[in-house]
DNA sequence: GAAGGGTGTCTACCGTGATAGACTAAATAT
DNA sequence: ATATTTAGTCTATCACGGTAGACACCCTTC
């Protein structure tokens, strides 16, 4: 659980290796450096943090990701709503709102995940 | 929009002083040692730092919030949303979901909050 | 007017996330 | 075999969040 945790740098390094995966270190520090301005080094410090961490793999020289961009996502999306809103989603969704408003398609999506998420009647 | 972030310790604080405001400095310190373990002269400094960020004041001895705790909270929920989720809340609660059931009431409420929501048809 | 308690600031230390330079080892090319 | 590139590590710097000790300024009270 608390493996998932990703800081911001992290986190955005991951995007890139989810995104292309597999590849290469070579691609890695290139887009590395395009996207987020780093250093090759710094690419293969961050690299290898992630690998120690068992987050994804170097396997000659070819990276792909052990914990999935899904994995992350859900857990973020929890630590949030305990923290912030006592665990509670629709307090999430209520300051989430707040002032904006849903289209048809989004609202519709909505309702489909409540219903397939509704607990079984008594 | 940016003055609206809260690192982990802030958060804490802050949500102490939203649940007792307005409340006496001297209190304040009390309830940071029970709660959180602080010295007083910690409590002053974060104090300090958040009366600096406009997020509260500090009058005579008398603390009360500037920034409320809803707009914290919508501040952080639209960060993890955009950052991690693309800025769409449905995925948000796909992720959030995944392997847990909602009761009757909080599917209820939700998509009462949903439909609150929805934009004015054309 | 000296002593003591309460209010507040200033400075500083520590841990760690973010970043990168120097260097080594392995592979490839000339 | 030697020069050059490529893969990867080690160490270090910097910024900053989190925390607290030393100190200074009231007020009150004896």
């Amino acid at each position: 659980m608390e493996q998932y945790k990703l800081f911001d740098a992290e986190f955005k390094f991951m995007c890139i290796v989810w995104e292309t995966e597999p590849l290469t270190t070579r691609r890695l520090t290139e887009l590395c450096r395009e996207r987020l301005g780093w250093k090759r080094t710094t690419t293969y410090t961050v690299l290898r943090k992630l690998s120690d961490r068992g987050i994804l793999q170097n396997e000659h020289s070819t990276v792909s990701s052990i914990v999935k961009r899904e994995q992350v996502q859900k857990y973020e999306s929890e630590v949030i709503v305990e923290k912030a809103f006592d665990g509670s989603l629709p307090k999430f969704i209520a300051a989430f709102l707040n002032d904006k408003t849903l289209s048809d398609d989004e609202a519709e999506e909505m309702k489909l995940l409540i219903d397939r998420h509704r607990r079984a009647k008594k």
